[in-house]
DNA sequence: GTTCAACCTCTTTTT
DNA sequence: GAGGTTGAAC
């Protein structure tokens, strides 16, 4: 059928043509790593709504919101605006979306939703109810049993069997946490609220026990359409079969050499026993790679060629031409560092943008020295990964303001708010939220308790002015947020020395919440979709061309014309807690693979010769052994030593500020660069001297500062 | 009994 | 840098 708006078959392949013209029935799409799997996605959604199809009758599940986003961004320009009203999202935010109409009938009818931290804290609770010695019993920190408790339920194993297999060293421990794991159930069912499994869990239950519920959404979601295949769970794999099994109109597009989400009960084999679920699906493989050079591709399919699980299919290019990969051994993180930011500068000034480079990394402690190298040279960067911004402790703290307002039931964020005020500790708070518990807790009832206080309790009429001021039906979400960071950072100046950071998240937090219509919406969202920077942007990041930071996790699906893969070494990457296992250091190896092939150009793999270690000292590290063996052939290989001291590269790199330096009074001279140590505000690297005998100076926790080089005394200069 | 500052350790990846 | 642990101070 040809189409007046698309031209298919000249903007497609072969294989893509093919799987975005399967109408009905079961698919699967083998999509390799560039291979145009999201371009096949967003051509079949339009071609589905292009047919006539409803687009809210097609439900396209990702693995971010913003995937889905943009897919559906993608297509509506393909098509038209009907695409928008595609219905999209991770499994977890649709879960979330048919809990919050059907949950009544499980016992539902309203919950709020817990983070991984939250979870943590609802175990170290039941730990001191129970009266339980954790030192006696060697158990381990509780976001351990966590982890332990939620693996046991993606991987549907019981508690001993799992802890066998991926924690030997606590099998003892099996009846004890077995024990925590039903109070656990019990206190999440007591008091409403919902961890990320249990989303999953019981939208699974809904449409196993109320069949008629199960039938309308299987009507109403008529063209399924899963991303990603390959890192979804045995608990998704089901609720896609439960919603697709009366109409079979499902597809699910993967890579099993790309599944990397294993430690959290993802299942590539998902993928092979697709065809045993749906067995007449066809299938498909996109093995044409549009993204790399010829020599990059070469490397990732030598990588991955190493795998002990043999994959489905091999990538080729007819693109031509493109450099070697290089391998880069560096002496020690801080020279990897300079070798970085030196590249990267001479990269820039060839007319790269920064936006077209990323450094990608196993870990996200592993960028922290770079962070500030990168800081001396003034070159701006967003990191992505690691601790997420709803999950900085300050960020947390002003939400359970607004959680306790909306829900008095909240046991853990009164906690949390009453132990931020001085003289409340663990044990008045608990006094009060025992009495908050002993009836329906409200916060009228709070303000009555409070009343018949006296001494430091006092100080919780502060509290109850809050929420009275909350209490304001003509306050917008912006406005709650504002009431209550009027109220919180002076608390917060108090809590941390590195508050002017934390400031700023708070400000963009205000900016953040701005469009949403509901508190309740806002709260969901915090835990379902959080912003996606780990913390909010400094100056730096605010410059429109920037640097991205990421851990591969986070890269998933991206690419850019030069990657950089860091502390490519044993024990880094891969990880040392990945060596004792078969199956974890395989899916090392698939991680190698995924931030190899999110590079278009230019790739480099670089590892410091040594590293410090808390117990050893200084040790020596050997070339990550996923890429042992490919210099040569597959790499160039150089020392960045050379590189960086060899005559190609001046000594000094302009970093955009004044390099002169300056005697100081004392008789020393320092000049931009130079790392120092404040005695109020901690390290800093020196980005600027001023006139007058001042410094700009860029504080690891303060931000940047300008002091009085007359106020730092001698010894303070670390170099 | 309670709070809180100072010290310690250990850092995987995420909806 | 965030979590836990300890012991001094109220």
């Amino acid at each position: 059928m040809s189409s007046p708006f698309i031209d298919y078959e000249k903007e497609l392949n072969e294989a893509q043509y093919e799987a975005v013209f399967i109408d009905e029935g079961p698919a699967m799409v083998i999509a390799g790593a560039g291979s145009g799997k999201t371009r096949t996605l967003v051509y079949r959604v339009a071609r589905l709504v292009e047919t006539g199809i409803d687009p809210e009758s097609i439900l396209l599940l990702t693995f971010t919101r913003k995937a889905a986003a943009e897919m559906m961004d993608r297509a509506s320009q393909l098509l038209d605006v009907r695409c928008r009203s595609v219905s999209g999202g991770t499994f977890h935010s649709i879960a979330n979306y048919i809990l919050r109409k059907y949950g009544d009938l499980i016992d539902y009818p309203n919950y709020s939703i817990i983070d991984r931290g939250d979870c943590g804290e609802v175990i170290g609770y039941i730990i001191g109810e129970l009266g339980i010695k954790r030192k006696e019993l060697k158990l381990p920190r509780n976001s351990t049993i966590i982890d332990i408790i939620s693996k046991s339920i993606n991987k549907s194993l019981e508690i001993a069997d799992l802890l066998e297999i991926y924690y030997p060293h606590l099998s003892d421990l099996a009846p004890v946490i077995g024990e925590l794991a039903l109070r656990y159930e019990k206190y999440k069912k007591e008091r409403k609220v919902m961890d990320y499994d249990d989303l999953l869990v019981n939208l699974k239950t809904l449409l196993i026990e109320f069949p008629g519920v199960r039938q309308f959404l299987s009507n109403k979601y008529r063209y399924i359409m899963v991303d990603e295949y390959q890192d979804t769970n045995r608990l998704q794999a089901e609720i896609v079969k439960l919603l697709g099994e009366d109409h079979r109109n499902v597809m699910v597009v993967g890579d099993d050499s790309q599944s990397i989400y294993s430690f959290r009960g993802a299942d590539f084999r998902n993928i092979m026993d697709f065809p045993g679920i749906f067995p007449d699906a066809k299938i498909i493989k996109l093995e044409e790679n549009f993204r790399s050079t010829q020599p990059i591709l070469k490397l990732t399919n030598a990588i991955i060629s190493r795998a002990r699980q043999k994959y489905t299919k091999c990538l080729f290019t007819k693109r031509k031409g493109g450099v070697l990969p290089k391998l880069v051994i560096a002496w020690n993180e801080s020279e990897q560092s300079e070798w970085i930011t030196k590249k990267i500068l001479s990269l820039t000034s060839e007319g790269i943008n920064l936006k077209n480079i990323a450094v990608l990394f196993r870990s996200s402690f592993h960028s922290f020295d770079l962070e500030v190298q990168l800081a001396k040279h003034g070159i701006p960067f967003a990191k992505y990964g690691g601790l997420k911004f709803a999950e900085a402790a300050h960020i947390k703290d002003l939400l359970a303001h607004l959680r306790v307002f909306l829900n008095p039931h909240d046991h853990l964020s009164w906690n949390r708010i009453l132990k931020l005020l001085p003289g409340i500790g663990q044990a008045t708070a608990n006094k009060v939220t025992n009495w908050l518990d002993s009836d329906i807790p409200s916060l009228d009832r709070f303000s009555e308790y409070v009343k018949t206080q006296k001494g430091t309790m006092k100080i919780l009429n502060e509290l109850v002015n809050l929420f009275d001021k909350l209490s304001d039906p003509s306050l917008e979400v912006k406005d709650l947020v504002e009431e209550v960071r009027k109220y919180y950072e002076p608390i917060m100046t108090n809590k941390f020395d590195d508050y002017p950071k934390r400031l700023r998240d708070l400000e963009y937090l205000q900016e953040w919440c701005a469009p949403f219509q509901s508190l309740e919406q806002f709260l969901t969202d915090m835990a379902l979709e959080p912003p996606e920077v780990s913390r909010a942007p400094s100056d730096f990041a605010e410059r429109p061309d920037f640097l991205t930071l990421s851990t591969i996790h986070s890269a998933k699906g991206l690419e850019w014309k030069v990657v950089f893969v860091i502390h490519a070494a044993d024990g880094y990457f891969p990880s040392r807690h990945s060596l004792y296992r078969e199956d974890d250091l395989e899916e090392e190896r698939r991680l190698m693979y995924v931030a190899c092939t999110r590079a278009k150009e230019q790739l480099f793999i670089i590892y410091p010769e040594t590293g410090k270690d808390s117990y050893y000292g200084q040790v020596t590290l050997e070339m990550s052994q996923f890429i042992r063996g490919f210099e040569g052939e597959f790499a160039d290989v150089v020392r960045a030593r050379n590189e960086l001291y060899g005559k190609s590269y001046p000594e000094t790199v302009s970093s955009g500020y004044g390099l002169e330096s300056l005697r100081t009074g004392r008789g020393f001279t320092i000049k931009a660069g130079d790392v120092l140590k404040h005695p109020d505000l901690g390290m800093g690297v020196v980005l600027e001297i001023m006139n007058h005998n001042k410094a700009r100076v860029f504080f690891k926790k303060r931000g940047i500062r300008t002091i009085d080089l007359k106020s730092v005394k001698d010894g303070q200069w670390v170099v």
